[in-house]
DNA sequence: CCCTATAGGGTACGCGACGTACCTTACGAG
DNA sequence: CTCGTAAGGTACGTCGCGTACCCTATAGGG
């Protein structure tokens, strides 16, 4: 039978068979078998790679999306985070939020999955957009220099997430958003009265 | 064979068993069938009590701490503050805590056994102990009155949780609990300046 | 241009664990 | 005493992970 796929092509194949796979059944669908049935290969394949079913999940995932959005400079910092957290809210509670989730889940674990998670998620990445737009709302007399502090600027995003994990999940309703803003964040970085 | 054990008497022998192998091999260790063989039962007893693993596993958790601690009230904020997450703090990363994770990892998709767990894990209990130290707090003049608000008053916890899920976990250090308090929560509730 | 090491393909299987089916046996209420 | 209900015993069906073997194509060096 003609060519035998190697090397980089099949990874490939793999990858965006486990994609697939992930979109259609989420990460507690997704097996081993039906990953190599879709890739036209098998399981030998897939596990010369991963060592499991966990780290194929995780390559699989940054397959998914690598959407890296502008950042919003809105003019204001009110508007700025709300749409941070909106953007933020949108991609957990769409299907792609619910894989994530469920990779979360599994990796819960194991701290070892965890720092992999962490990395493609671009988690990293978001505070620092964070960090960003507190500086600048500082710059316009918006917030207090004092503000622009680490655990300060992540404190939008940590508090959705354990929204997140407090609820069954799907979606945390835009009020809750407004609240984080209105009631911590800006209050937080403004200074009260 | 003499007395064979019935209904309120077998369920708690059950749950008697379930707990410990939670304590011993963690949520993802319990297995049915060495639950039944600890209680000296069958799965049968089980099944016929609980729907699923979950569900036992949930109910026996209770079943390792009723302990409720009394609200500590040291006299300032801070240090009242401080004390609630040391506690939080040493509960989750106590062998009991990872326990209560890998419940909570198996309950992330199912809202339904999410409020279980809400319920059994005294979250609710907590929330009203912080909301009763913030209006504390204002009384004394050490707060804006305006900050005793449900959202304000959860916001260490939620930070405290959020922290768990994004390291590994087991246990968060001192230095982030000080930092929760004096960056975010102390400023949020008493107004920069 | 062939030959061999390497990696892919096919398949079967061991194993652990959940959940179910079915029958037998004690208990206790009337 | 009897009979329905619940417990005990056991065996399965099913799934999914990870592994073992053996065969076959293909690349890359001699």
């Amino acid at each position: 039978m003609g060519t035998r796929r190697r090397g980089e092509e099949l990874e490939r194949a793999i990858l965006h068979a486990a994609a697939e796979e992930l979109r259609e059944s989420g990460y507690s669908g997704m097996t081993m078998d039906r990953v190599a049935a879709r890739a036209g290969t098998n399981k030998n394949a897939i596990y010369r790679r991963w060592p499991h079913r966990a780290a194929l999940g995780i390559a699989a995932y940054r397959h998914l999306s690598d959407a890296t959005m502008p950042n919003p400079d809105t003019g204001t910092l009110r508007s700025d985070a709300l749409e941070m957290l909106r953007r933020a809210n949108e991609t957990w509670s769409s299907p792609h939020g619910a894989i994530l989730r469920g990779l979360l889940a599994a990796a819960a674990d194991d701290p070892e999955l965890l720092t992999l998670m962490r990395e493609r998620s671009g988690a990293d990445t978001m505070d620092r957009a964070w960090l960003a737009m507190l500086e600048r709302a500082a710059a316009r007399g918006e917030a207090l220099a004092a503000a622009a502090h680490h655990r300060v600027a992540t404190t939008p995003m940590m508090l959705l997430r354990a929204e997140y994990a407090m609820r069954g999940i799907p979606s945390v309703p835009d009020e809750v958003l407004v609240e984080i803003v209105d009631e911590v964040f800006l209050p937080l970085v403004r200074g009260r009265g």
